[in-house]
DNA sequence: TAATTCGCTAGACCGA
DNA sequence: TCGGTCTAGCGAA
């Protein structure tokens, strides 16, 4: 018997010469990359019956497809199900005929966990998660006699070996063809070694290259990458363009691509409409799809997903785009190599970076979900959150819910519910605003109220009259812990361990930002639980559920706003779980704080109301059709700091100049509490814009073209200027953003949108700009404060108002 | 083709 | 050419 100890990287299977199936765990360990295998875990499904006791031999006994039977059979105790019984089979392939088949026994009721992939159950079931440790015990080497989880630490995951690569093609058409088209250059980022491989057409003209040839290119980073041995692979975009453009490429070279990655061979995996490259045992990271997650999650805020905006927002490195075709000019002429092979360094370093900047928030969801990082980059709150739960059902050994069938989903998808509480705010200007909030309003509630599918109206009497009755009547069990609330505690539990570790480190040591990404990926997980519940095709589906939570939230939220008012201060504003409230001249922020305080010792233990914030000044304005406007407000703390929510200025899709005017009105009727050097601002854009002194980058909105351009029914202009486009031979994926501009020539506003890549500087048309841009940003801002377009446009007689003396 | 609902605003579209 | 309705996108929570 022998030990070994690693981090778990990938688990995959296959089948053995007895066709039974079996599996491979790729583990990094002191010696480097191992595999071991697994030969005693088989696949199962369970079914319900009628008659567990008499069913079983009748099961035993069956012949599966008049071949084979199942290979054990056994009544298993399950915590929310009775006559469970388990059936295991040699392989994959037999499962797969065998739950087809039981479905018409008379006697099974229902089938469960049918659909679970192999490597899946297996981690379920061992506890085993990709990206953390693993001790196993084997014998002949590598046969597994036991292996069991431990918890890995940062170091162990910083210390993978990380390789990232970039290619740059050759694209005499709009687009790079594999078929024809050769890569120029590839580099290589891992660690502290940056490579680049590059040749061109005439080399004798240019120093810098390297190589002689595209194959040697591609054979040189073959060997590189050999050498490297990389645990985690990354790509920016690999998906879909570098994977399998240099997989093509090395076909048809002759370069065996699969000598980069121990003899893997980098398969396309379908994953809906996306395609995705997985090697075994080497886990590819796609650092765009990484940055897209992210965003989606809230951990980074971005309207474009290019490298270069990418690094920029997120390492302020200001990193220079190189042209396609400057790219091909160089390859083809010799001149401007360096520039290629600086930017494709670049690219390849930023891709890099921005793995290894992500990478131990990714290790704690992979650890959470017991997904491989392959999988947990590429998935989407629910099924990171399923696979939490289904790893949790298996620890309390609860049978896991089946998948919805899509009639089902269908179903669901038809039915809605209501959501928070949004009060319609005060309009206008207002001074002393405290701001509170609940600290995770919708986990708090779901563990407060023990909030659960099975704990959804249970039987006993006491619980149906009891305390625990949501304001729309329906009731939760107060006798039993539920499901959900126990692993939501666990990971509310978990959270406040990572951020007490956050305090008690300097933020310079490297634990620091292993608890950092943990708090944040622990955060993600708690707060997707509740869309989870309401999730149509997820397998804890509740609506029933998520319509609890919410009108509790809106009962917690409303009660705050009495009490507050009791109190003498006056609610302006609620948006689901935050509280604005106006405080009187008579009253402090310690009066605040003392009502918050109250407030804690009246709500139930997981809830907690917060104290935000502090503000000087804040404004609300008023809708176009009248009535004030929600979700859309503006505030000034006492340094000076202006927060702007909801307004255009956060909007991609307002041109720049309306929303850095809106930002400039905003902090000067906030900070003046008068309208006049905003009126002043406004019209000095108004004149820019009439002599046609505006900058294209100035005017440019940007909006993501949605759906494919034929299926649009309403022609905006974002749609017109694409199509246009298109019809130049511009090629626009659906998912993309375009950026447009109005220019002078046309009828409608589409008619004159177009993309900003075809229009020159000065083509815009300046009353668009000032009638459909900047005035609306600002006109109900300073409308609030009795000023009027008039005041704006013509320069009328100012308004001497001011609001506070 | 992968968490939810609530809400604002625009510009096209359509019929009078 | 008008006013009402609908499509579309994006943001707040």
């Amino acid at each position: 018997m022998e030990k070994h100890f690693g981090i778990l990287l990938d688990v995959s299977y296959s089948f053995n010469e007895k066709k039974q199936s079996f599996l491979s765990l790729c583990v990094k360990t002191k010696k480097g990359k191992e595999f071991f295998f697994e030969r005693g875990f088989f696949p199962y499904f369970y079914v319900i019956v009628d008659d567990a006791k008499k069913r079983l031999p009748e099961i035993e006994s069956h012949l599966f497809a008049n071949k084979f039977p199942v290979r054990k059979a056994a009544i298993e105790k399950k915590s929310n199900a009775e006559n469970v019984i388990k059936l295991s089979f040699n392989n994959t392939e037999e499962l797969k005929e065998a739950r087809e088949e039981v479905k018409k026994f008379p006697f099974v009721l229902e089938r469960h966990e049918y659909d679970i992939p192999f490597t899946k159950r297996y981690l379920l079931d061992t506890g085993l998660a990709p990206m953390n440790g693993i001790t196993l015990e084997t014998k002949n080497g590598s046969d597994i006699e036991n292996a069991k989880p431990f918890d890995a630490d940062e170091k162990d995951i910083t210390g993978l070996c990380m390789a990232a690569f970039d290619l740059e093609t050759h694209s005499p058409g709009r687009f790079s063809n594999p078929l024809k088209d050769p890569i120029i250059s590839i580099a290589m980022t891992a660690g502290e070694k940056e490579l680049v491989f590059a040749w061109r057409k005439d080399q004798k003209k240019d120093a810098s290259v390297f190589f002689e040839s595209e194959k040697e290119v591609a054979e040189e980073f073959v060997s590189q990458m050999e050498k490297t041995s990389p645990d985690i692979v990354v790509t920016y975009n690999g998906d879909s363009f570098d994977f399998p453009y240099l997989a093509q490429r090395c076909k048809k070279l002759g370069v065996e691509l699969k000598r980069a990655f121990f003899g893997h061979e980098p398969r396309l995996k379908r994953m809906g409409l996306d395609n995705a490259y997985r090697i075994n045992g080497v886990q590819h990271l796609d650092a765009y799809k990484v940055i897209r997650v992210m965003n989606r999650f809230g951990v980074v805020n971005l309207v474009k997903f290019d490298l270069e905006s990418v690094s920029d927002a997120i390492f302020g490195a200001n990193k220079k785009k190189v042209d396609h075709n400057d790219i091909n000019l160089a390859w083809e002429t010799g001149k401007g190599m360096k520039e290629v092979i600086d930017y494709n360094r670049e690219d390849a370093t930023y891709t890099y970076r921005i793995a290894q900047r992500y990478l131990l928030l990714y290790a704690e969801l992979c650890r959470l979900s017991h997904e491989t990082l392959f999988e947990a980059s590429r998935s989407g709150a629910s099924s990171l959150v399923e696979d939490l739960l289904m790893a949790k059902a298996f620890e309390l050994n609860a049978l896991v819910p089946n998948k919805p069938e899509e009639g089902e989903v269908k179903k669901r998808m038809l039915q809605s519910f209501k959501g928070g509480y949004v009060k319609e705010p005060v309009p206008g200007l207002h001074e002393n605003i405290a701001v509170l909030d609940f600290r995770s309003l919708h986990p708090s509630i779901m563990i407060s109220h023990n909030v659960s599918p099975e704990t959804l109206r249970c039987t006993h009497g006491e619980c149906m009259e009891g305390k625990n009755v949501s304001p729309d009547k329906d009731w939760f069990c107060m006798k039993q812990k539920g499901f959900i609330p126990t692993v939501l505690e666990e990971i509310l539990e978990k959270r406040v361990q990572a951020k007490k570790g956050m305090k008690k480190t300097s933020p310079k040591d490297p634990a620091y930002a292993l608890f950092a990404s943990k708090q944040q990926a622990l955060k993600i997980l708690l707060n997707s639980h509740y869309g989870y519940l309401g999730y149509p095709r997820s397998r804890w589906y509740s609506r029933q559920c998520a319509k609890a939570i919410t009108a509790w939230s809106r009962h917690y939220i409303r009660d705050i706003n009495i009490k507050a008012e009791q109190e003498n201060f006056i609610a302006l504003y609620t948006d689901t779980d935050s509280a604005f409230l106006k405080v009187p001249k008579e009253k402090t922020k310690e009066d605040v704080l003392e009502f918050v305080k109250k407030m804690n010792s009246e709500l139930p233990g997981a809830m907690e109301l917060e104290f935000e914030g502090y503000y000087r000044r804040g404004i609300f304005v008023t809708k176009r059709e009248g009535g004030a406007a929600k979700k859309r407000y503006a505030l000034l703390d006492f340094d000076g700091n202006l927060k702007i929510v909801g307004f255009e200025y956060v909007r991609r899709d307002w041109a720049k100049i309306a929303k850095d005017t809106q930002r400039q009105v905003l902090q000067a009727v906030l900070e003046l509490g008068s309208p006049q050097k905003a009126i002043e601002l406004v019209k000095d854009k108004i004149k820019k814009l009439r002599e046609g002194k505006v900058e294209k980058k100035d005017l440019i909105v940007l909006t993501q073209i949605k759906k494919p351009l034929k299926s649009y029914e309403s022609i905006g202009p974002h749609v017109a200027a694409a199509k246009k486009a298109v019809a130049r031979g511009k090629e626009i994926e659906v998912g993309s953003t375009v950026s447009f501009i109005i220019t002078k020539n046309g009828k409608s506003i589409s008619d004159r949108a177009e993309l900003e890549e075809f229009v020159k500087e000065g083509n815009y048309d300046a009353d668009y700009y000032i009638e459909h841009q900047l005035i609306p940003a600002v006109i109900r801002i300073i409308a609030e404060l009795g000023v009027s377009k008039e005041d704006l446009v013509q320069g009328g007689k100012q308004k001497s108002l001011e609001f506070f003396s």
